[in-house]
DNA sequence: CCTTGACCTGGAGTGCGCTTCGGGTTGTTG
DNA sequence: CAACAACCCGAAGCGCACTCCAGGTCAAGG
């Protein structure tokens, strides 16, 4: 009953950091936070006896592995429900698997389409004078 | 008179696109094209005598610059500050250079950050039992 | 004890980039 | 020439991912 990450054998015994040093630690605002535990992003995060939040290391990482899958375009609504399927138990491994090797996918693309991107934007920059930069 | 396009000889006296050509070839909806046009990121497109408008060749491939640069990242109001920019003349030609530079070196960024999620995402899919497929 | 600041909650508000709407004009096809 | 699609316009609406607000609780310092 005190442990539930399923990834990772360290769990939230180690519970100990305030929102202010989660936020610190991650670079994302605690309002953010909080919305993404509203949003079922973030489960099981422990409290203090006062009510207020605790977050463990495995909390840490986690949030890490949101922000990344985040910055890479997968929607609030994919996010969850990779977090339902994670919190369903061992059956759901190959739909989580099958959904992050989407997503990888969707990275690759976005990585080409960058490539090609920087080749239009030096092409566009080829035919500006050389600029003086001081 | 009859040409306005800076950065192409090609002008427009070939306008001859119809607002569903337009979308068709560029991928770009009639209604966005439209929503480019009043936030000044798309100007002097021809008009038929009936008021309909035409676009041009040159047309055609400033609004591939337009998804390519939005598509990355640019936001709507350096688009339209850029396209200010380039209807004041060549003076602002080193300015113009400067939005590229900077904005190629958030490409850049893009892309290494999606180099590292795809690190960890592979790094996730390791953990999870070899999928099968059918 | 009193203040001050971090935290709590539910709910409303924001900004961006489109997208849709309503009502009217044009132009092509059977 | 009637109908129907494509186009015109300004303005309102939408979806997403946050972000802020009001009004209250908790905890440490002077």
């Amino acid at each position: 009953m005190d442990t539930q990450a399923p990834d990772h054998p360290l769990a939230d015994n180690d519970a100990e950091l305030t929102p202010a040093d989660m936020s610190a630690r991650t670079g994302v605002s605690i309002d953010t936070l909080r919305y993404y535990e509203r949003e079922g992003l973030l489960q099981n995060v422990a409290r203090a006896e006062s009510g207020h939040r605790r977050y463990s290391n495995a909390d840490v990482l986690w949030v890490e592995v949101l922000r990344c899958l985040r910055e890479t375009g997968m929607t609030i609504e994919h996010l969850r429900h990779y977090c339902e399927l994670g919190a369903q138990g061992s059956h759901t491994e190959p739909e989580r698997r099958r959904m992050l090797t989407e997503h990888r996918q969707l990275v690759e693309s976005q990585i080409s389409e960058r490539v090609e991107a920087l080749r239009l934007i030096d092409h566009k920059l080829s035919f500006y004078p050389v600029g003086e930069s001081a």
